[in-house]
DNA sequence: GCACTTTATAGTCTATGTGACAAAATAAAG
DNA sequence: CTTTATTTTGTCACATAGACTATAAAGTGC
């Protein structure tokens, strides 16, 4: 325990900093990535768009905030979604109440819950990244280089992990598999060679039940039904082979 | 500001939290990886090895905080070391004092400075990374799982980016670079791949003056000295194409 | 000086992976 | 039954990685 000679490494000395944790949630809708944003009901930045969040709560660990204000947020429960921390922010300046530290959090999930719990926010919406990534909209605080910064994660690991498969429910077909690295990259992927990636990638089988007429989307062949390898655990897993961000015969949309 | 009517987005009613900046600082010595630990003069964990870093100030930001208390602690300069954020650690019983949030930092430095300003710790000596992997040593705090971490990170920048000339200086040999990535990832590279890697990484080129003498180890052709393209900006960028990690002919060292 | 050793660097060969593209399979629509 | 759409498999050319060989350029020992 700290005693008088030490007075230094007495935390108590130190002007308080207040930890928050923020996350950003991607899901994907009407074929475009998107990030779940809030509307503040108070000062500051009131009425501005802001990434959902909040304080860490002194029994908690920063993994648990993090879930908790999600899931207040938007109602989604640990296991409807992948969860990771990936960097904090700790400007002087960043809040304007007084020295706040956020750590950012990064989530994806496959679809939205309809009820919203409402709490700290006027409203929530999920909106497109290009609308952000545009520079027209302005985020509360620091939040649209969070924002960012998670943008550049989650490209990252679609490269090399499984995370894709979380935009989808737990069974899925090969194309919007490939849908998905094509609204998070924001290209075009070749049909033939994404189908051959995913299989080398190991980290997919098929699923048990046969392709259901529901699913069919209109004329074609109807698609094989895919799952995880280890349905059980949706966690992301290294694909043996990374699948190529570059588009198909040059041109990116 | 916040006023009665939003008492819970208050800062002030939340309990105080200290926010500290722990630095993990790897250099290769005798051919082997090291990073850098202080043993610990003071409670809690006294007489314990432990990762340099200390509490952020009120006017400083994240990255300022792990450039002071590497240069109080190392007498290293920013200039002299690459360093970066990577995580951030808060399990409420992780600091037997009261709740710290860590934000942890790695850095790569070609040598530390004899001179070592000392401060808060009773020594600091530069330990072979395998001494703590082996689970060997018992670091203070959470300190070996960061350790771990930052161990990961570093091996994937190297695949990468040009990080690995951070660990030597300005003007170096190709053969310097491969004996750092064999320190890093414990292996062996075959030198004729390396040699066709590194040149076409696009990351490097010649530097301008001839080998000199001095630099010869002995006997065998002299070889060139080779500096990044940007030498006046030493920050890591991204090769054109990766290093691989695997080692030759099978059999790890 | 001269064979020999040592290290750096260049080149060669082969298996494998990737991108572009073609073809086949299988369904619905007209 | 033909056309169209979509999935899935296959093919070909080329690039790349790993294993290996060859050459270059120095020092060492005699």
């Amino acid at each position: 325990m700290p005693n008088s000679r030490v007075p230094r490494y007495d935390p108590r000395a130190f002007p308080p900093f207040a930890v928050t944790a923020d996350v950003v949630l991607f899901t994907i809708a009407d074929g475009a990535l998107r990030a779940l944003l809030i509307q503040r009901a108070d000062e500051p930045f009131r009425g501005a768009w802001a990434l959902p969040g909040g304080f860490v709560l002194p029994d908690e660990n920063l993994d648990q905030a993090a879930a908790r204000e999600l899931a207040e947020e938007t109602g989604l429960k640990e296991a409807d979604c992948h969860l990771e921390q990936f960097a904090s922010y700790g400007d002087p300046e960043r809040d304007p109440r007084m020295r706040v530290v956020t750590v950012a959090y990064w989530a994806v999930c496959d679809r939205l819950p309809e009820t919203r719990a409402g709490g700290d926010a006027a409203a929530a919406e999920s909106v497109p990244v290009y609308r952000i990534e545009s520079g027209k909209m302005n985020l509360a605080f620091d939040h649209e280089r969070i924002l960012r910064d998670a943008l550049e994660w989650l490209r990252t690991k679609m490269e090399t992990t499984t995370i894709g498969a979380r935009f989808l429910p737990s069974a899925f077909r090969v194309a919007d598999l490939r849908r998905v690295y094509e609204s998070v990259w924001h290209t075009e992927l070749d049909p033939g060679n994404f189908q051959r990636g995913f299989q080398l990638s190991g980290a997919f089988r098929r699923h048990r039940s046969q392709p259901v007429a529901s699913s069919q989307t209109g004329r074609g062949r109807p698609a094989a039904l895919w799952c995880l390898r280890e349905p059980e655990d949706p966690s992301p897993v290294a694909l043996q082979r990374p699948i190529a961000r570059r588009p198909c015969s040059g041109v990116a949309r």
